[in-house]
DNA sequence: GTTAGTGCAAATGATTTGCAAACAG
DNA sequence: CTGTTTGCAAATCATTTGCACTAAC
């Protein structure tokens, strides 16, 4: 899911626990629920309360430097987004590996239907589910 | 979240919860979460458990009776699906009013996205904002 | 020094499950 | 009858919050 959201002046403190953070979705392939990232930092031997872990990534979501979207049961998953710009996801059903895809046909689609029934577009979310190249050889 | 789903056959017995749950729906506008068609069906003086309505949505859902989706906090909202199809839908999300749409274009992007990445497409979920005509005039 | 960031423990809230009683076919 | 369905209470589980404490700037 991708909402659009327009930067936001943030003032936040260069903490130990925000760069654990950080680097670890940069290392990750596809997205992480909050518990997830919190178990693997701890793998990792990085001191970081799942309190934090939450907080932390609610408010990169807030961002847009990380993109939020939900798993099938609701869990929230996060993503570091390497464009800031509006755009969807590919997402592998079985190793969980997504690509970023932008697409002017999806946005003006969101645009056309929401008119075609009077209703003012505010935001959209799409998602591609599907079993990449790799997962479906095996 | 429209997935598709093969018509599977299902047998389940009629009975006085389950019929107060599909009328519930049947009258309903736009999306309820569990708790709120629990509230409801108690305001109609209809006696049903709310574990009932959570395991009846639950099978509603899987047999393609009624369409699931999340609200953006995760907490699942169902709606009675016109038609069978694999369908979208545009929400108001000031009263939740929806409206089902089906389009081509979507099909089609999700197929070729889906392919350029060397994906096999499985299922798809595109779902617009917006605010409706009446809520806008407020 | 101030103030934002942290983390533990407790609270919340949706959803699930165990299990015995009620009911449909 | 016999297998489902129900519903209560208890259990789960992700996520949030209160609050005292620590670290940034």
């Amino acid at each position: 899911m991708t909402r659009q959201s327009p930067e936001r002046p943030v003032k936040s403190r260069a903490t130990r626990q925000r760069a654990a953070i950080t680097k670890a979705l940069e290392h990750a392939h596809g997205f992480l629920s909050a518990q997830e990232l919190h178990a693997v930092l701890k793998q990792t031997n990085e001191r970081v309360g799942l309190t934090t872990v939450y907080r932390t990534l609610q408010s990169l979501a807030e961002t847009g430097e990380v993109d939020l979207l939900r798993r099938s049961d609701g869990e929230a998953i996060y993503r570091r987004c390497s464009t800031s710009s509006h755009h969807h996801h590919l997402v592998c059903e079985s190793c969980g590996v997504s690509v970023e895809i932008a697409s002017q046909e999806i946005e003006r689609w969101a645009q056309l239907a929401a008119h075609r029934h009077d209703f003012t577009p505010t935001s959209h979310s799409a998602e591609i589910y599907g079993i990449c190249k790799s997962c479906a050889q095996t």
